[in-house]
DNA sequence: CGCTCCCGCCATGCC
DNA sequence: GGCATGGCGGGAGCG
C-alpha cells in the first residue's frame, strides 16, 4: 500500500498546511526511496535535536503516512512552484504530477489516511516508549502539529487520551512532557483498582457487560450531576486541580477514557461494547434520552478507541448479540500489573497515610454511591480521598495534585456505575412503576422480579416493598403499628419504587420501631430467615417436600441463576427488570419469566391488586400468587395494616396465627404462609456474604426465629430480625433494600394474604422498579408462639419490631425462595400454592419452612429449587 | 444505509 | 481581545 500510496500521493497531495520547502532537502532523503521523497529534513524537525530524533526518523520511514505527508508537502511545493526540477526527485515528482494531476485531488490522503488512529501512531512514534529516565522530552503541541500536518485540534484528541493513562502530562501551555509508557502499568493498576470498587461486583460474573448494564441501570437515578464530570484520575497538574485547572467539565475526553479503560480492566470478557460504555459513560443526565447526546458519546468513545487502538491496549471486535452485530472492542493489553509499579507511591505526601483509610473511605463511597450516588466532586471526593490506594498508585508521580483528582476520578467511576446502572434501569424499566406493567413486563422479559415478596399470607407477611426512598421513613414509623406502610406501598409501591435511591445514604437505616431496614448499599442483602421449625413439627408433607425440593435445587441454582439472569439480560435487553430478579426466577421459572412471581397467578381472585400481577402468568407464580391473592384482597391498604400487625401478632402468637389463618378468606395459600409463619422458626442465620462466594449475593439471616416460638419476633424487630431475606446482589444490587418485619398478627382478620399480596405486589414493582431500593418487609411471621416478644400485639405495635425473619424464613422455607431475594416471601407463596387447595395448610406449610429454612445462599438456591420442583408453589417469586 | 469519525465551529477560560 | 483548550455534532467517507 505504501508504495502504492506513495507513488500516487506523492504528487498530489500537497497539502495545504504544510508550506515547506522542501524541494531541496528531498535530495536529502534519497536514500528511502527514490520515488518518495521524505522530506523528513526538511521540516525544521524537532527531531534532530531530540535524543530520539533518529528513532523518529525511522520511524517515519517506516510510516506511510509519515511519509505520504513529507511527500505531500514536498511535492506540493515544487508542483506549485513548479520549480521543483533541481533534484531528481523533484523530477520524479514532477512527471507524476504531470501524470496524475487531475488525480491529484484523488490522491489527497483519504479519510483513513487521515484518521485518528494513524495520526496517534505517528505520534507515538516519535516518542520512546520507554524513555530514559534522565531524557525529558518535551512535546510541543504546535511543533507536533506541524510535523504531523494536523490542526491542533487533533493533537489535543490524541494527547487528551495519552494524558488520562499518563503518558504524558501537561507542563504547560502548549507543552506536554512526555512519559512513555514506564507509568501505564500503574496507571492501569490504579484504574482497574478503582473500576473494581465501582463495578467490582458486576465484572465478576461473566457477562459484566451485562451486569455493568444492570447495575448501572438501576441507580441511574442516584447519579448526581455533579459527580458525572469528575476526573476519576487526575494526573493533571496539582495546580490545576484547586485553580480553575478543572474548568471546562474536567476535560471530558480525558474522564471518559479512563472510564473507558477502566471498563476493560473490569470486565471479564475484556471485550467492551460501544453502546454499553456510552450508556455508562453518560453519566446520567437522567434520563435525557437524548439520542443526540449518546451519539455523541459515541463519537467521542470512537475517538478515544482510536488512540487506545494505537496504543495497543485495545482492538476493535464485533460482538454479536441478539439484535445483531455491535461493534466493540477488546482489551489486549496487560491484565495484570505488578504491584511492583508502585514504586512511584510514596511521593505524594497525601498518599501514604491512608492505606487502609481508602479502602474503607472507597467501600464508603460505594455504598453512598450506591445509595445515593451522590458525591459532590470535590467535597466528598477530595476530603475523603476514598481512593487513595489508587491514588498513591497513580500519584508515583511527583505531581500530588494529581492525587485530587484521582479522588475526584474514584468518585467519578463510582458514580458511573450507578449511573450506568440507572439508566440501564431507565431503559428497562421505566415502566415499573405500574405494578401491573411491571408484572407483565416482567413476564415479558423474563425480568423477573427478583424480590418478589409475598407478603401476604397471614402469618408470615412478607412485604417488599419497593419504597421510594422517602417513603422509607413513613414506612419505618409505621410499620409497627402499621403494617400500612408496607402495604399500602405495595398498593402505592409504583410511586414508591423510585425513591428508593434515597437510602443512599449508604448505611442501612433501621428505624427502631420500624419494620423495615433500608440497605443503602449498592450491593444487594439477601435476608434469609430462619427456617420454621414449626414444619417440623408439622408433619405437612407438601412443606417438606417443597423444602426439600427446594432445597436441592436452590442450593445450585441461586448463583447460577444470578448468572444466568446476567446473562439473560445481556441476551434480551427488552427485560431491564432481569436484574432484579432474583435468581429464583430463572430457577423457578423456566417460565423464567414469571419473574418473580410476583404475583402473577394470583390464584386467588381475591386480590384485585394482586391480579396484576397475577396474571399472567406465572404459573410458578402461582403460589405467591395465592399469596398475593390475600394481599390482593381489596382491603389491601387497611388490611394491609392490619394484616401486617396482625402478622405480627401471628408471629409473635405464631401458632394462633395459624389459627387465624384458617379464618383468612385466603385458604390454602395464605394459610400456608401463615402457618409457616406462624410456624416457629428455626434459628435464622445471619449471613452477610460480600460477594465472593455468591456470585452476587448477599445474605442476611437474622436468626430469628423461634421454632416454637418465635418470641424473636420482637426482639428481632429491634434489632433487624429479618428473616431471612435473600437477595440476589446482582439483581439487587442497585436497589437498597428495606426490610420491613413482619409482623405477626394472628387476630389479623384480614387474611394474610392481603396484606402480603399487597406488598408482594409492590416488591415486584419495586423489583421491576429496580431502581429504587427496595424494602422488603418481611411480615414476619412470628409464630405466635414464639412473639414472646412483644409484638404480639396483633394489631400494631408487633410489627415495629423489625422482625422481619421469621416470615422469611417460613415462606423460604415454604417457598423455597425462588428468587433468593424473596427468599422469605416465597414461602408465603409456597403457602399459596398448596393451600389453595385447603386453608389448612397453613400448617402443612410449615414443614416447608423447615425445609425451607435457609441456609446458606446455597440453600437459596435450593429453595428454588423446590420450587421448581413443586412447580406452581416453586413459583414463589423470585428471589 | 449505517457505521465511523474527520473537521472545524465555537464555547470556555486564562492572560 | 487574543490565545489555548476542548466540547460538540454535522455530515462525509467507507464498507
Amino acid at each position: 500500500e505504501n508504495i502504492f500510496d506513495r507513488s500516487r500521493m506523492a504528487p498530489k497531495t500537497p497539502i495545504k498546511n504544510e508550506p515547506i520547502d522542501l524541494s531541496k532537502q528531498k535530495g536529502c532523503t534519497p536514500e528511502r526511496n527514490p520515488i518518495t521523497p521524505v522530506k523528513i529534513i526538511d521540516r525544521p524537525q524537532p527531531d534532530p535535536w531530540t535524543p530520539t530524533a533518529n528513532l523518529k526518523i525511522l520511524v517515519s520511514a517506516a510510516s506511510p503516512d509519515m511519509r505520504d505527508r513529507e511527500k505531500k508537502k514536498e511535492l506540493f511545493r515544487p508542483i506549485e512552484n513548479s520549480e521543483q526540477s533541481d533534484t531528481p526527485d523533484s523530477l520524479q515528482y514532477d512527471i507524476v504530477d504531470d501524470s496524475t494531476v487531475d488525480e491529484f485531488e484523488k490522491q489527497r490522503p483519504s479519510r483513513k489516511q487521515k484518521s485518528l488512529g494513524l495520526l496517534c501512531q505517528k505520534f507515538l512514534a516519535r516518542y520512546p516508549n520507554y524513555p530514559l529516565s534522565t531524557e525529558k522530552t518535551t512535546i510541543s503541541l504546535d511543533e507536533v502539529a506541524s510535523i504531523l500536518g494536523v490542526e491542533r485540534r487533533r493533537i489535543y484528541d490524541i494527547v487528551n487520551v495519552l494524558e488520562s493513562l499518563q503518558l504524558v502530562s501537561r507542563v504547560a501551555k502548549n507543552q506536554y512532557c512526555w512519559h512513555g509508557r514506564h507509568n501505564l502499568s500503574q496507571t492501569l493498576k490504579m484504574l482497574q483498582d478503582a473500576g473494581e470498587l465501582q463495578y467490582g461486583e458486576l465484572m465478576t460474573s461473566q457477562h459484566k457487560e451485562l451486569d455493568l448494564e444492570y447495575k448501572f441501570g438501576e441507580r441511574k437515578k442516584a447519579v448526581i450531576p455533579d459527580s458525572q464530570d469528575r476526573p476519576l484520575l487526575d494526573f493533571s497538574e496539582p495546580d490545576c486541580i484547586s485553580a480553575s485547572a478543572n474548568s471546562r467539565k474536567d476535560k471530558s475526553l480525558r474522564i471518559m477514557s479512563q472510564k473507558f479503560v477502566m471498563l476493560f480492566l473490569v470486565s471479564k470478557t475484556k471485550i467492551v461494547t460501544l453502546d454499553i460504555a456510552a450508556k455508562i459513560l453518560i453519566e446520567e443526565t437522567q434520563d435525557t434520552v437524548d439520542h443526540s447526546k449518546f451519539k455523541t458519546k459515541v463519537r467521542r468513545l470512537y475517538d478515544i478507541a482510536n488512540v487506545l487502538t494505537s496504543l495497543g491496549l485495545i482492538k476493535k471486535v464485533h460482538v454479536t448479540e441478539e439484535r445483531g452485530r455491535k461493534p466493540a472492542f477488546k482489551w489486549i493489553g496487560p491484565v495484570e500489573f505488578p504491584e511492583s509499579t508502585d514504586e512511584l507511591r510514596g511521593h505524594s505526601p497525601t498518599s501514604d497515610p491512608l492505606p487502609e483509610t481508602q479502602k474503607g473511605a472507597c467501600a464508603q463511597y460505594q455504598t453512598s454511591a450506591t445509595g445515593k450516588q451522590r458525591f459532590t466532586r470535590h467535597a466528598s471526593f477530595n476530603s475523603a480521598q476514598p481512593c487513595e490506594a489508587t491514588r498513591r498508585k497513580v500519584s508515583s508521580e511527583p505531581n500530588s495534585p494529581h492525587q485530587e483528582r484521582q479522588d475526584e476520578n474514584c468518585s467519578k467511576m463510582i458514580n458511573l456505575a450507578s449511573v450506568c446502572r440507572q439508566k440501564i434501569e431507565e431503559d428497562t424499566g421505566n415502566k415499573a412503576c405500574d405494578p401491573e406493567t411491571i408484572l407483565s413486563s416482567a413476564k415479558k422479559s423474563n425480568i423477573t422480579l427478583p424480590v418478589s415478596l409475598l407478603p401476604v399470607p397471614g402469618d408470615s407477611d412478607f412485604c417488599v416493598n419497593p419504597l421510594p426512598q422517602a417513603v422509607f421513613p413513613v414506612v419505618q414509623a409505621d410499620v409497627p403499628s402499621v403494617s400500612l406502610p408496607i402495604g399500602i406501598s405495595s398498593q402505592a409501591s409504583h410511586p414508591s419504587m423510585p425513591a428508593a435511591s434515597k437510602t443512599e445514604n449508604g448505611k442501612p437505616t433501621l428505624v427502631p420501631s420500624q419494620p423495615f431496614l433500608c440497605f443503602p448499599s449498592s450491593s444487594l442483602f439477601m435476608l434469609c430467615g430462619g427456617l420454621q421449625e414449626n414444619n417440623l413439627s408439622e408433619p405437612l408433607p407438601t412443606a417438606g417436600d417443597l423444602g426439600s425440593r427446594s432445597a436441592e435445587p436452590q442450593a445450585a441454582v441461586p448463583p447460577t441463576v444470578c448468572q444466568k439472569r446476567s446473562s439473560q439480560k445481556c441476551s434480551s435487553p427488552s427485560a431491564p427488570g432481569d436484574d432484579e430478579e432474583p435468581a429464583a426466577k430463572k430457577q423457578t421459572l423456566e417460565h423464567s419469566d414469571l419473574p418473580i412471581s410476583l404475583v402473577v397467578p394470583k390464584k386467588s381472585s381475591e386480590s384485585p391488586k394482586a391480579e396484576s400481577s397475577p396474571g399472567s402468568g406465572c404459573s410458578a407464580a402461582v403460589h405467591l400468587e395465592t399469596n398475593n391473592l390475600d394481599l390482593a384482597s381489596p382491603a389491601a391498604p387497611e388490611t394491609a395494616n392490619k394484616e401486617s400487625t396482625k402478622l405480627l401478632d401471628r408471629q409473635e402468637q405464631g401458632k394462633q396465627s395459624q389459627k387465624k389463618d384458617p379464618d383468612d378468606p385466603r385458604p390454602g395459600n395464605e394459610h400456608i404462609s401463615k402457618e409457616n409463619a406462624n410456624q416457629p422458626f428455626q434459628p435464622q442465620y445471619l449471613y452477610v456474604q460480600p460477594t465472593a462466594g455468591l456470585s452476587s449475593f448477599n445474605f442476611l439471616f437474622s436468626a430469628n426465629q423461634a421454632p416454637g416460638a418465635i418470641s424473636l419476633a420482637a426482639n428481632q424487630l429491634p434489632s433487624l430480625s429479618v428473616p431471612c431475606v435473600m437477595v440476589p446482589s446482582a439483581a439487587l444490587a442497585s436497589f437498597p433494600l428495606v426490610c420491613s418485619s413482619s409482623f405477626t398478627s394472628p387476630l389479623s382478620p384480614f387474611p394474610d394474604g392481603s396484606f402480603s399480596a399487597a406488598a408482594s405486589t409492590n416488591f415486584s414493582m419495586s423489583s421491576l422498579a429496580s431502581t429504587t431500593p427496595v424494602f422488603l418487609s418481611t411480615t414476619a411471621v412470628v409464630t405466635p408462639k414464639v412473639s414472646p416478644t412483644p409484638s404480639a400485639d396483633p394489631q400494631q405495635p408487633p410489627h415495629p419490631a423489625l422482625h422481619l425473619s421469621p416470615v422469611l424464613t417460613r415462606s423460604c422455607s415454604a417457598v423455597k425462595l425462588d428468587s433468593p431475594v424473596c427468599m422469605g416471601h416465597p414461602v408465603t407463596l409456597v403457602k399459596l400454592q398448596q393451600p389453595s387447595s385447603a386453608p389448612l395448610t397453613p400448617k402443612s406449610i410449615r414443614p416447608a419452612h423447615h425445609e425451607a429454612f435457609f441456609k446458606t445462599p446455597g440453600s437459596l438456591g435450593d429453595p428454588v429449587a423446590w420450587k421448581k420442583n413443586e412447580g406452581n408453589q416453586t413459583r414463589n417469586a423470585s428471589s
